[in-house]
RNA sequence: UCCGGAGUAGCUCAGUGGUAGAGCGAGUGGCUGUUAACCACCAGGUCGGGAGUUCAAAUCUCUCCUCCGGAGCCA
């Protein structure tokens, strides 16, 4: 059976086609009603007259409700006066389910109730418009790492230790041993680039962190790559390669969405790799030149981000963390042990964070004392030492955000728009 | 955890001591080109919960709850 999609009604001008949907909106005059009929795809405008429609479908005006869902048959028709450009002449509309009074209207909403409604809310053209530029953005991270003798290798969700053992971490009982969600899948993703070569995985996240910002979901989605015999420098060759690509697939497929949710094209439009890349300490004499008191040795915070970030109008990229502030496993700088060869990636328009990255400690003595140092033992990290043990070999990786990314390629003020069901400190329903 | 803000009709909000309000949405009627249509009519309330002050509380006080924003932490 042939299928008919909106988003193909240029295809169809002239055939009398079938469209099976919701009813989105509509207007009702005495004998004439427009029908926006909403597939998924898109939204058509069907117009149901007292001539052109037989008796019960144009009478279906009286009892109709927005959301309904109807099958609507008719003749696409290219029309300046619709919002689409085209429209439907429609001849019949069977009613299949008759929806109740609809809770979501077309005035201003809070985001409280809309996302108490957040499954319905999906339905509108705007989250429509977010949601179809996450995919694309997901499978511009696959086809970027696929296309590049990538292996894809899934880490497990349930671990026994915390990857960083900093952040709080979400627990559950494993059949009576504690078992936390992951945090991160890179040290899995290590034992992958060993057997692999270059591996990226690819799914949720957790982190029980109480944060309560418009950057942080408890549960989100991360990419992480690991590559076998890279460096940092080479660590950044990619990072910035993979931004470009990710944000150059969006300009290419996602225009109307782009359109819809009112982005600024030439922001995106100037993400060309190359990135800038300033050191750690580089940036806290940005900080200092723009009157922030800082001192080296300490963390970012947001303000600290948007500043950098402010000074470029693409991604920057900051290297050489101090290594106190930083995560076991990053090598040390060769030239400065006070210093981490990790980097993250700052988004424009103070999105802040989209990767966290490092060069990994890969001299086995070194990481046996940092994790003693951290109060861990060699058994703890019994498997992910054998890594060293058997063939050590540089490497490196980073993790890349994606609902951050999602956030600032749509220019969203929340992260909470950027996925279908967020999940954030009061949020477990719907 | 800390700091700030909010909670009144289905939704968005106004209402600072004296009879509970508006717009939108729902309902009814009208309209052959609507784009968040328009016109007319109409229904709709535990003012977040509890306690207190007062002749009188949505309004003042105390307390609890819920939500929002920010900090910290992080992608």
């Amino acid at each position: 059976m042939k299928e008919y999609f909106i988003q193909n009604a240029q295809d169809y001008v002239g055939q009398t086609v079938t469209l099976k949907g919701w009813a989105y909106s509509f207007r009702k005059g005495g004998k004439i009603w427009f029908l926006q009929l909403r597939d998924g795809t898109g939204i058509m405008q069907c117009v149901v007259t007292k001539f052109d429609a037989d008796e019960a479908s144009f009478e279906l005006k009286n009892v109709i409700t927005q959301e309904s869902s109807v099958i609507v048959t008719g003749e696409i028709k290219a029309e300046p006066r619709s919002p689409g450009g085209y429209e439907m002449l429609a001849a019949k509309v069977e009613l299949v389910s008759l929806a109740d009074e609809y809770p979501i209207s077309k005035k201003d909403h809070g985001t409280d109730f809309l996302m108490d409604n957040r499954h319905l809310w999906l339905r509108s053209k705007r989250q429509h418009a977010i949601m179809r530029i996450r995919h694309t953005i997901v499978k511009a991270i696959r086809d970027f790492f696929d296309d590049r003798e990538f292996t894809l290798i899934d880490t497990p969700i349930f671990q026994q230790a915390a990857t960083e053992g900093t952040a709080t971490l979400f627990s559950t009982d494993y059949f009576g041993e504690k078992a936390y969600l992951t945090q991160s899948g890179q040290l899995y993703g290590e034992a992958g680039a060993a057997a692999f070569g270059k591996i990226y995985c690819f799914g949720p996240t957790f982190r029980a962190e109480k944060s309560r910002t418009r950057r942080h979901l408890t549960e989100f989605w991360m990419v992480e790559p690991e590559m076998a015999y890279y460096d940092l420098d080479m660590n950044m060759d990619l990072a910035e390669e993979f931004v470009s690509y990710i944000v150059a697939q969006v300009l290419e497929h996602r225009q109307p969405e782009l359109q819809t949710l009112d982005r600024d094209i030439s922001k995106l439009e100037a993400v060309q790799a190359p990135f800038p890349r300033i050191s750690y300490t580089d940036a806290v004499k940005v900080l200092t030149e723009n009157g922030v008191e800082f001192k080296w040795g300490a963390d970012f915070g947001a303000t600290d981000e948007t500043i950098i970030s402010n000074q470029f109008d693409r991604p920057v990229m900051v290297h050489r963390y101090p290594s106190a502030i930083k995560a076991f496993y990053m090598k040390r700088d060769p030239e400065d042990d006070k210093q981490a060869m990790a980097l993250d990636m700052l988004a424009p328009e103070g999105y802040g964070e989209i990767i966290g990255g490092s060069q990994r400690e890969d001299d086995i003595e070194a990481l046996i004392r940092r994790i003693k140092e951290d109060g861990a033992t060699e058994e703890d990290y019994a498997w992910y030492l054998d890594l060293r043990r058997y063939g050590s070999f540089p490497h490196s990786g980073f993790g890349l955000g994606l609902e951050r990314v999602v956030a600032w390629i749509c220019g969203l003020k929340h992260i909470r728009e950027t996925i279908p069901f967020p999940r954030t400190i009061n949020r477990l329903n719907p």
